[in-house]
DNA sequence: TTATGTGAACATTTTCACAGCG
DNA sequence: CGCTGTGAAAATGTTCACATAA
């Protein structure tokens, strides 16, 4: 209905691009179509049907169909979606082409994970600083970064124009770092830190608690631990591939 | 409706326990509840209302209830949960109180964080043992546990009775580790590897993609930056604490 | 009177099944 | 024909608003 023309084309970066809402869910899994699709073109493929692509991305055809239905995308009825013409559109779409600097607070030992985590700068990402409270980490240097006082995130978040920031402090100095965050002017958080933070509504934060995944895990353990007490096969269930929801 | 009984209580581990069967979306939510009753467990409340541990936890009221619900809780009414009891049945639902063993496989940058994190023993799992299939690091030494080589897993797997598997290799290694994994009897895969894994169906699967996390930022960011240009308030928005959602 | 527990309304997401384009 | 794009149906999740119990 809508998908003639929509928007801006990733040519044409300057303008205001109409810009689609996706579904929240939709938004999640882009990322994921997205290393697919690097991972078909570096295999030499040029086209890939939506069976194909949903594949290898973990989910079924017609979820994907939908999905990039909703970003009016270009395939061919018949023969399936241009990789490198996908590839471009959701680039555009997340706003990857625009190489966002991220800054990193905290350099305990997660920290120092993520300080040299190639998937960010492979991914459009700059880590461009690294702040620690700990005076004594100032001036470590990991990556190539020099580890600053969190003093000058201030400063340095202007000076760099930094759009992200990563909090994997302990949980009790998270939300002191997200108010510096705040204050700097950064819109985007990436709490590590088990706690929740409270922000103003224009500045999004999204969590990620290693221990999490574990207990929902184990929930499913304590599950399957339990049912196995009954009689019925032994195995079970529907058969999916990616047996616990995302 | 179905309140007064409800399968069996934390004391009993015995029997079967007629599993309530709760909605993923609860599921995913209990461990951040469990951490917001330990907080003020430790803050030395012994009741908190429902509006009160939402707030804790970062959700709204009727949801919470909702999700208690679902697990026939004790609530009071007038009067609000009783702490420690709670904690009890959240920890029995997710099968916290099995202390279950979990190995973790590829020591890299990331792996060295996780070996060392506190948030794993502290919530009821016990990392019993490493992994790497580089020669070079086994024998070396992370947080009182040596490196193994992978050859080893399937033995050790069964020795300590190992439930969960976490993976932190590279993607092109991530799948055969998984493989090694469910042929040691592993039911459960923690997977930071950028990638699908392939697994049978009695198996589950759950994925932290740190890069992806980033991406959907990025989008929102982007977001913002196209509705600025249009006309409007500038802030915005419905005023929610946590904007984005998890 | 207070705050839980819950039906019922609403919203979102997934799946189905097929029309329609190449 | 094959494969995309999409309405419509089904399933899942959230919010509302109030009956109900302490």
């Amino acid at each position: 209905m809508s998908q003639q023309r929509h928007g801006s084309t990733p040519g044409d970066a300057g303008g205001v691009p109409a810009f689609p809402d996706l579904p929240e869910a939709t938004i999640a899994r882009l990322p994921e179509y997205l290393r697919a699709l690097h991972h078909l073109a570096e295999a030499g493929a040029e086209t890939v049907s939506s069976e194909g692509l949903a594949a290898a991305a973990g989910v079924n055809s017609a979820k994907l169909r939908k999905d990039l239905s909703h970003l009016g995308s270009y395939g061919t009825r018949g023969v399936g979606y241009d990789v490198a013409l996908l590839v471009d559109q959701i680039e555009y779409i997340l706003g990857l082409d625009e190489n966002r600097a991220v800054c990193l607070v905290g350099v305990g030992n997660l920290g120092h994970a993520l300080a040299g985590y190639a998937g960010f700068a492979s991914r459009g990402f700059r880590v461009v600083a690294l702040f620690d409270a700990d005076r004594k980490k100032v001036g470590e240097v990991i990556n190539g970064l020099t580890v600053r006082h969190i003093g000058e995130l201030e400063r340095v978040a202007a000076e760099e124009s930094i759009a992200i920031g990563v909090i994997a402090t302990p949980p009790g100095s998270a939300q002191a770092v997200a108010d510096v965050l705040v204050a700097a002017g950064v819109t985007s958080i990436l709490n590590f830190a088990p706690c929740v933070l409270a922000v103003p509504p224009n500045v999004d934060v999204r969590k990620v608690d290693l221990a999490i995944e574990l207990q929902i895990l184990s929930f499913h353990e304590h599950r399957k631990a339990s049912l196995t007490a009954l009689p019925g096969g032994g195995g079970d269930a529907t058969g999916d591939q990616e047996a616990v929801g995302s």
